[in-house]
DNA sequence: AATTAGCACTCAATATACGAGAGTGCTAAC
DNA sequence: GTTAGCACTCTCGTATATTGAGTGCTAATT
């Protein structure tokens, strides 16, 4: 990958990112003012898509970016994006208009994050996860059923039935209670691994199937207790060419509604440094987002973690995009609120 | 309108809501066993279009129903619909899924009744207006804004910033702080009227610019403080073939995203009769949603006043979805819970 | 050895024509 | 009052050309 190439790539991914077409060599040249040729481009473009940069939609078409290719470009090319005056005047008014209870409404934040960007905008906290659990115990509630209730360290109680298999008797389920109680009181919410979920299964003796079903419970609670997710500017998705397919939106926005898969997007993996991470098409990791990208950011906002996302085409602005969610970064977390 | 004009109206309704095409005489003639030639439907369709039930979407297509169909269909024509075992039986495992804080939980209720219905839920509550305002106070900011606090009798502290208007005095500031608290402490925020107001703007005598913020401020307050807005279903409105076309489909989520409005639309007019409205088209009073039906429904769930919407095509199944809220109104309020 | 001009070829998108199909309104017969 | 018959309308799908942007390859040029 010589500087050519690099040159070329980048300008590639710059106008395909504005137009939304498939770029070809003419056009290229004609746009940018390189000293080459069409025909040298050509050649480039094809090194450049053995390479797994570039992709053609189909043959005598032009070229447009692969994931790899917009990997590429974020971690090397894309050079570090400062919002322009007019953006921060937009910032400014937009700020000023929300008031000072922003960063303490998650909803106002996504609204703001939505306008500021122009994408889908995802906000999971203020992460609370630092609760632990008071109490927990299995109530009867019918034959076939118990209330498992949970008390959290800030006041919260939480109860959910849980059906009873078939051959559990009233014994089993105290004793259950009692183990629970033994292994889980006390525990943070932060604390509550996998792992630690997973020893639990394997420690009680009685009915597996009651104890996953508690465990699984208690995981949901870790996760979702603990954050609440809020989302804003799923419109702006209709507005980008390559959702003008109904069925591609259909699923997006169904995976969207599913709050909990949205969050572990979010909480998992809080990026690589400086807590800003970008996860480009396939990385998401869901078949309905492969040609969308995540940029994920996690920071302190009035004493609390918060985690906000931005989503958007694969086709994504991402050094506006990144550069915008810096700066928020910084002017948030820098006490300036 | 005779027994028959009546007969042939649902015949078409019914077929048009199930099939989504218009529908012509002879279709009409196939489908259902009337005694009469299409020639006749053919009449009585051009009386039933000039008398504003039909429409057509062009010459030579067959008629749909017009927004003033579907109203005559729903007031008079309509039978009332019992949800089926199976439908009873899908609820029933939703319900069990959900466990016992369903009631509690708008985000599960939202869930839940879109899951249900098919079509996008809204879910207004748990309405929380019998607060009043225990304090509310102007704190002086910086020179040009203060930050207006009010403290409502279940603790929760608002607080917003507002700009001050050129040419005003801390003095008069003071002034409408104290003005403030002798006119508002004290009071519900669902006694807080636009009349209230007004009286409120009318009786101080310093700046209006100034008053008139503080008042939308409140206004705000009663509306959104007491009412939290939870959605869910969104993805459903793209099932429908009358929203493949994107542009439609961007509006309607624009508009959903402008969480006041909606909530206004929830929380104005509750209903004309046991609690359950139905706004069809236009009736909605949104551009937007011309295209949709809106069924509005408020009960007390757990003690507490619950709105909830369904938000579908125009094209709504109304006898179901307007059954099975019924229904659900039923379950929900009479302790079964 | 790298670059470029030239050329044949490909393929999506657009326009055009055309027939099929479903529907209507009207008139005249039943 | 109802219906058969008919001419007419309009959308929609299919087939067919045309256009245009783009490619890959080869041979000439630098």
């Amino acid at each position: 990958m010589d500087e050519r190439k690099r040159l070329i790539l980048n300008a590639i991914i710059q106008d395909y990112i504005y137009s939304a077409e498939p770029v070809g060599s003419r056009t290229l040249v004609k746009r940018h003012r390189i000293g080459l040729s069409p025909a040298t481009i050509r050649n480039e473009m094809a090194d450049l898509e053995e390479m797994g940069y570039l992709q053609q939609p189909h043959t005598s078409a032009g070229r447009i970016p692969s994931p790899r290719g917009y990997r590429f470009y974020v971690n090397t090319i894309m050079e570090d994006y400062v919002p322009s005056p007019g953006e921060l005047k937009k910032i400014g008014e937009l700020i000023a208009a929300a008031g000072l209870t922003l960063p303490q409404s998650p909803r106002q934040m996504a609204k703001f994050l939505a306008a500021v960007t122009n994408y889908i905008s995802l906000i999971a906290g203020p992460a609370d996860n630092l609760q632990e659990i008071r109490h927990i115990n299995l109530v009867p509630y019918s034959i076939s059923s118990v209330i498992c209730v949970i008390v959290l360290s800030d006041g919260a109680v939480k109860h959910h039935a849980i059906g009873i298999p078939e051959g559990v008797n009233p014994g089993e389920i105290e004793a259950l209670a009692r183990f629970l109680q033994k292994n889980l009181q006390g525990l943070k919410l932060n604390e509550i691994t996998p792992r630690i979920l997973a020893g639990l299964k394997a420690d009680f003796t009685g009915s597996q199937r009651l104890v996953e079903e508690i465990s699984l419970l208690v995981k949901h609670l870790a996760l979702v207790h603990a954050q609440d997710l809020v989302m804003d500017g799923t419109a702006n998705l209709l507005k980008e060419p390559e959702f003008r397919d109904i069925q591609k939106v259909r699923e997006v926005f169904e995976t969207l509604e599913q709050g909990e898969q949205i969050l572990r997007l979010l909480v998992a993996d809080p990026g690589p440094m400086d807590g800003l991470g970008v996860r480009i098409g396939p990385e998401i990791g869901l078949d309905s987002f492969a040609d969308c990208s995540l940029v994920v950011a996690t920071f302190l906002l009035a004493d609390r973690q918060v985690t906000l996302g931005v989503l958007g085409p694969a086709r994504m602005q991402y050094a506006k995009t990144i550069g915008l969610i810096r700066w928020l970064q910084e002017y948030f977390s820098s006490g300036g609120y």
